[in-house]
DNA sequence: AGTTCGTGGGAGAGCGCTCTCCCATACCGA
DNA sequence: TCGGTATGGGAGAGCGCTCTCCCACGAACT
């Protein structure tokens, strides 16, 4: 059953009785060729099993028609936290859009983790090899190097996230400014009135800007100053943040958590003070991931549409390996707000 | 900066004076090569910043170095299964434990996967173009045409957990018998008597096993009837499942759930029927996922050592590569009780 | 009839490596 | 002195494709 001498085109060229260009024509569509023939070599392509190698393709045509996902997990670079990431349902979305938008095209991507500067080294030898074609970059961190070392080695790449300085690169995005907005408006429009904040990591751009929208919101619904904790997105850094605000705080009745796991953490600490969700404390979240819709009481949260993002990610990138316009590009997506029990 | 015509090896042996087959030599440590011209090709790499091209390299040694993450998702091939499955936490410390593996070799695991039978041959083409040299084949479902089609085109394959039917695949597994044991003798030593069991999807030899070893456990605790509902390894179906038991079974004081996210399910369906836990009722779940750590209560569980499996998953992967031997191996894990607040 | 196309096929070079030969040199024991 | 044997280097074939030429042929024009 298996012919280990694998058939090569040169073999199917025998069998069709034409020369190996015009079977490679055929196989590439590259070129017209006479229906009668075409169907001979097809059946040729058939009665060998022939499949095209990839490698000796790849020599001459200097594609490799892969792509890259690289996850840029962090600056900390605690070796951890981006093995944690994988863990996070929000990466699980990501990549599920990605397989999914890559499948038509037949590829499969590779998967990297860039913790520190010598992975960033080995995953542009990596695409210098000529491995993959262009890299899907994962980062919620602002990390800059990444791109411009994949554009030297002429690899585009396309962030998930705006990068921090604006640079050559293409991304797709949240506005994020008005997912913040939203969650306050919705928390005034039940009444709420003493607001506080649990931000993520603020030198994230992401973070930043749901915070910017939420004071926003909450300025325009007459409440000018909103108190503010930093967190780290993490379910611990949320627990902690709302013990402190409700230290600080006392008769707060409304929090914006900048992530599901953070909201989730929230609550969890509101409950240990006595504090009711949402009948004494409304919470608003952010992600729409998985523990939103699982947890108890389910979070009401602002939904990333993470799966069209992340498609939308593969589009640009496989425009850019078309046709490598000079051109960057980004998407914005927009938030929705998803209603459940915690406010 | 960017040398577009990237250097060759032809480049290279030119600037260190000395042939293409030395300089290969010197790459790939094949051969003695005296240090003195070691040391001027390493020079002349340097200067060049020559990268040898995988194609040509893969073109001529038949091997890709490359290996490939195959998720099985399911024979009920709802697209959206497989899409979950990406988001399950299990899945993720699993990718963890294969990357942080593969890193050493400096290979990056390419993502496919399975949900139906057009997939499957879409991968086994993927496999025989020469994209990559061997799978791991992730799948808590028992299916078993993907070993065998990839071992048709010469590519071994290691298993996440044992398949049905013995075949000549390699594979790592879990006594998951002796977790259910575990989880039995535990709910008995705090002096729990009516215990019942939600059981993950029957046809899957995992849940099975973990059955019997929990009916096992109760049995020798003086405890031979154990009331049973099967589930789906799933948040919702865990709840059905606590529902219907708490209907057949309303003195139950105890629970073992084959995942976390079935015993949150359950626990937030014991809520729902007033009983508290762990005081009313005791709650063991099965993998140590992020719920199990993250919701309240905290559930104790039987911790699978993923990362540990997945990273075992890779030395038998790539030991078959350095040496097609013909024996397939398996490779089973210790179970662990982690206790929380649930039990 | 001769010229000019357009169409469809084949020949053959060459992508950048590895690896098998083969050869030059140095060192050894007889 | 000579054959034998390591040792280390080079020459060159060839992995399986794509793609540029080139050519044969028929149709359409002058």
């Amino acid at each position: 059953m298996s012919a280990d001498p694998s058939p090569t085109l040169e073999d199917v060229a025998r069998v069709a009785g034409v020369s190996r260009a015009t079977v490679s024509r055929v196989i590439n569509r590259t070129r017209n060729v006479a229906p009668e023939i075409q169907e001979v070599v097809r059946r040729a392509v058939e009665a060998t099993g022939y499949v095209p190698n990839r490698a000796a393709r790849s020599l001459v045509t200097r594609r490799s028609e892969a792509v890259g996902v690289v996850v840029a997990g962090t600056d900390l670079s605690d070796s951890l936290n981006a093995g944690q990431f994988l863990t996070d349902p929000f990466f699980g979305r990501l990549l599920t859009g990605i397989i999914g938008a890559l499948k038509p095209r037949g590829i499969f991507p590779a998967l990297m983790l860039a913790e520190n500067a010598a992975d960033d080294l080995a995953i542009t030898a990596y695409f210098k090899q000529g491995n993959a074609d262009g890299a899907l970059l994962i980062s919620t961190y602002p990390d800059e190097r990444l791109p411009a070392m994949l554009a030297d080695v002429g690899r585009p790449s396309v962030r998930f996230a705006r990068p921090a300085s604006p640079g050559p690169v293409s991304y797709v995005d949240l506005a994020h400014r008005e997912g913040g907005r939203m969650a306050a408006a919705h928390l005034a429009s039940i009444g709420r009135r003493r607001p506080v904040a649990i931000t993520g990591p603020l030198e994230i751009p992401a973070a930043q800007e749901r915070q910017a929208g939420y004071e926003e919101g909450w300025a325009r619904h007459g409440c000018p100053f909103v108190p503010v904790c930093e967190g780290g997105f993490t379910y611990d850094s949320g627990e902690r943040a709302m013990k402190e605000l409700l230290d600080r705080v006392p008769d707060l009745d409304a929090v914006f958590a900048a992530s599901d796991l953070m909201a989730q953490g929230a609550i969890h600490a509101l409950g240990d003070h006595g504090r009711r969700v949402p009948e004494d404390v409304a919470v608003v979240g952010f992600d729409d991931s998985a523990p939103a819709r699982l947890s108890r009481p389910g979070i009401t949260t602002i939904r990333q549409p993470l799966e069209e993002m992340a498609a939308e990610m593969v589009r640009l990138l496989l425009d850019r390996l078309d046709d490598p316009s000079p051109e960057p590009t980004s998407v914005i997506f927009d938030p929705v707000l998803v209603l459940r029990e915690s406010a």
